[in-house]
DNA sequence: ATAACTATTCAACAAATATTGAAATAATGA
DNA sequence: TCATTATTTCAATATTTGTTGAATAGTTAT
């Protein structure tokens, strides 16, 4: 994965009206929600919920396909799973049992 | 994990330098890196990388420690690796073997 | 056609984040 | 002690991101 999709991925996870969508369709998986549903269902206006539908359709950690005159959305788990690829590979210089736990802070 | 606490770690990795410090410090692991190697290695002004590594370090992404006159920092892998279980759990109502490839955009 | 419904775009504004140089703090060594 | 080095804090400013209501576009049903 490129640096630059990671960024916008995290991007993307760091609202928390988008997080909570995203967890939301994760959960839902292949049946998706259509953006009313969604709306309802986390109590954001339907204005504010586009947008940040948009930010997260554009990184492409949503899908989107039209139905009738809804918009249903679906979770991309995949690229999900190659962001968490990115974030562990290289672990520790490739000696990834070498990671042990900095408790102190 | 929290949602709250989620949401920090997102907004900690959806900087480009802050990915960046953390991707670092992942790969040298156990070992660190002082502010300084990293402010060089990363071509950062040390005005703004401390600004990055204050908001890493208050959402526990890393560990820092004294050492004489420098300040070592260290990437926290577990909570690495707890965001991703976050991420992954209840994926499909628990039945993660639906989650199949949604890959019209 | 027209009315009802779903969702998005637009424009204005509000709020949060990032960046910088100068000054301050803290540790080391002459 | 005094100069040097490492890093952080501060204050000003620039930039980006989030939110809202009103207007718009597309779809379906009468």
């Amino acid at each position: 994965m490129e640096n630059t999709i990671a960024i916008s991925i995290f991007e993307s996870l760091s609202s928390g009206v988008r997080l909570d969508v995203f967890r939301l369709l994760v959960k839902k998986g292949m049946e998706g929600m259509v953006a009313g549903e969604i709306a309802t269902s986390l109590n954001v206006p339907p204005t504010n919920l586009s947008f940040h539908l948009k930010a997260l359709t554009q990184n492409r950690l949503l899908s989107v396909e039209q139905e009738g005159r809804f918009q249903r959305y679906r979770a991309n788990i995949p690229l999900m799973l190659d962001l968490i690829a990115y974030l562990t590979e290289e672990c520790c210089e490739g000696h990834p049992e070498k990671c042990v736990i900095p408790s102190k802070n």
